[in-house]
RNA sequence: GGUGGAGUGGCCGAGAGGCGAGGCAACGGCCUGCAAAGCCGUCCACACGGGUUCGAAUCCCGUCUCCACCUCCA
């Protein structure tokens, strides 16, 4: 009997067994992306939290997965900062987008199935819109804005997600009224202002305008995973108002919506969250200056996505010391022609259990590393049978985490002219230092080993003869 | 004020009443011409104060500290 996936559902407060609405199949739908600014490393987590999960869900359960990521590019924020720019604010969003998009291809993550983005929906959500009107839970704003709100107070569930009373929450400080009935009613539709670009703009019955954020995912989530669907996933950030807001908006307008709710923690620098109004963010590209993505992406994804993590200036030197550990054991195994295995047969027991325990990223990677030292074990052994053993294993539990050293990926664009120019370089150079070891000249071979290190070769010797490969890239930590 | 999360060895980070987490760093040993890689060993921790129990990092009570959300946020 298959044991089941279980994951902590954050509306519920409680670990649940995956039950999808289709048998066979489950559809995921990932917050993603308000493409105002460059990616940092906390938006990047979100993604690789839940790559992980798509991964084990074909990987370990032979799902069929629907994986949607949405992309929210027009908003309040884009909106004046392309101002700012001086440039049309579809342009700002489309060069973030694509920062986004590189920077999720550079960590290896898989491409959802769908990526649609709000400009694209305007329909959807005006649908969604009229079909709120008319039960009853919206309305359109008694000034001239053109605005359309939920009514809060016409849906009592509402803070059902985050178990909030509406008498609780705090209003608003800045409690403009707005034509609300009550400070907490949200915007479903954002009447079009003067100031603001004509383009930025969609007809709708109540007037010309834009989505609020909130209504963008429910609509969208509903175009391409129905009405009721198994997964909802965010930062935890989203919780409140957003996924709360989604929520009561589709449960409102009669649909399922979201079976269980995923939320990320978030990463900290020096303590506090990293995020875009703190102005403590480490983009993407600056961190990747100092670090190889592999490693980034082995920092991302070994804690718990529950967990918060911590950024400091080492982390990166110890996440990529710990996979270059598994990525220098893959390298010494000759395999011959092997390619991997299904990853049915050869995943361990524990690893799977650590999955299926609500992604237990850090107990599966102990048993990645169990597996590693026992594989280096039969190497020095000369047990080559058991040695290629783990070899499959290890390769089958990275490969789930996206963190697998010899996948093609990581290796950019290797074969190329230059690295196979460089290795002839290299290897005349090794030729001529085991020629000096050969004749016991140490001093010269030495020379050799350290010319090579100066330009960023490392130099190993094996029992089959010496081995080089890059340096890690070099870390500058920016304090001690 | 409301609602949550968290304090684990030098560092990162799992676990959740008895059973080795794991990684990084450090130190000792083996191996090596020397290294590197690898293996073996050492470092046996759970914020604090009580309590329950044969036994508590884990359960209960209290205290302290930190973080987050409450309509910009992954």
């Amino acid at each position: 009997m298959r044991v089941s996936l279980r994951l902590f559902d954050s509306a519920s407060r409680e670990v649940r067994e995956l039950r999808p609405a289709t048998p066979g199949h489950v559809g995921v739908y990932l917050c993603g992306a308000t493409v105002q600014g460059a990616p940092h490393v906390g938006h990047i987590r979100s993604s690789v939290a839940f790559d992980v999960l798509w991964r084990w869900l074909e990987t370990g359960h032979g799902y069929d997965v629907t994986f949607v990521r949405n992309v929210t590019d027009v908003d309040d924020k884009i909106l004046v900062r392309a101002a700012q720019a001086g440039v049309p604010w579809w342009a700002w969003a489309l060069r973030h987008e694509r920062e986004f998009s590189a920077a999720y291809d550079t960590l290896g993550l898989r491409r959802p199935t769908y990526e649609p983005r709000a400009t694209g929906h305007a329909t959807e959500m005006v649908e969604l819109v009229a079909e709120l009107v008319e039960r009853g839970h919206a309305y359109v704003a008694e000034d001239d804005s053109g605005d359309v709100y939920f009514d809060v107070r016409s849906w009592e569930d509402y803070g059902s997600l985050t178990h909030q009373r509406l008498d609780d929450m705090a209003p608003a400080e800045d409690a403009d009224p707005r034509g609300k009935r009550d400070p907490r009613d949200f915007a479903l539709w954002k009447g079009h202002k003067p100031e603001e670009p004509a383009t930025a703009a969609w007809p709708a019955p109540w007037g010309r305008g834009r989505p609020g954020w909130h209504l963008e995912c429910s609509a969208m989530a509903r175009r391409y995973l129905g009405d009721t669907f198994d997964i909802h996933a965010g930062g935890i950030d989203l919780r409140f108002p957003h996924h709360e807001n989604e929520q009561a908006q589709s449960h409102a307008a009669g649909l399922g919506f979201a079976n269980l709710w995923l939320h990320n923690a978030w990463v900290t620098t020096g303590g506090e969250k990293m995020s875009k109004s703190l102005g403590n963010s480490l983009t993407m590209s600056a961190v990747l200056r100092d670090s190889r993505p592999l490693a980034l992406r082995y920092y991302l994804g070994q804690a718990h996505y529950r967990s918060t993590i911590e950024f400091t200036s080492s982390s990166l030197v110890e996440a990529d010391a710990a996979v270059s550990r598994i990525q220098s054991f893959l390298r010494r195994v000759d395999v011959g022609e092997d390619q991997p295995r299904d990853a049915g047969s050869v995943l361990p027991q524990h690893f799977r259990a650590a999955m299926d325990d609500d992604l237990n990223v850090a107990g599966a990677l102990s048993v990645v590393h169990e597996t590693v030292r026992a594989g280096n074990t039969a190497l020095d052994a000369g047990n080559r049978t058991a040695a290629v053993t783990a070899w499959h294993a290890v390769r089958a539990m990275t490969a789930v985490l996206g963190v697998d050293p010899l996948d093609g990926h990581w290796a950019g664009a290797g074969a190329s002219r230059e690295a196979a120019a460089l290795d002839a370089l290299v290897q005349a150079e090794l030729h001529t230092r085991a020629r000096a070891r050969a004749g016991k000249d140490y001093a010269t071979a030495d020379a050799v080993r350290d010319r090579l290190a100066a330009a960023g070769v490392v130099v190993e010797d094996t029992p089959d003869g010496a081995r080089w490969s890059l340096a890690a890239h070099p870390t500058t930590p920016e304090d001690g």
